[in-house]
DNA sequence: TGCGTGACGAGAA
DNA sequence: CTTCTCGCCACGC
């Protein structure tokens, strides 16, 4: 009954909704921040509980720009098409200007 | 109860 | 240079 391992994916679902509008984040930063700088995987696997959270997910990409996880969507495309909405250039799954949209919470943050 | 997996990332061969 | 393995730890079966 004590969620501590929740505290984990807590400041992910912290950090994720921090990340402002048009601009993406990467698990392995976000990571980094939290101090799990190995444990990136981890934060993939806390935007597996995102759902019916206030957590964008779709702006949390890996480390290379690709929707890695636009398959744990809804629909196929949602995400990038989240993305696109918010001024991302997403093609064939990778953001485009990539390093201009990054987010990293441990510099910005 | 125990083992394997997995929205990643970085180092090693 | 390319390719692969390891680490991290919660969750599923």
């Amino acid at each position: 009954m004590q969620p501590e391992t929740l505290n984990f994916f807590d400041k992910v679902y912290e950090v994720a909704k921090q990340i402002p509008f048009g601009r993406v984040s990467s698990y392995g930063a976000i990571a980094n921040y939290l101090g799990a700088t190995r444990s990136a995987r981890m934060v993939g696997y806390a935007m597996n509980g995102s759902s019916g959270k206030d957590v964008p997910a779709h702006r949390v990409v890996n480390k290379k720009g690709m929707l890695t996880g636009k398959h744990h969507f809804d629909g196929t495309n949602l995400m990038q098409q989240l993305l696109e909405s918010e001024g991302v250039e997403v093609i064939e799954n990778q953001i485009q200007n990539f390093q201009k949209v990054f987010w990293d919470p441990a510099k910005e943050l």
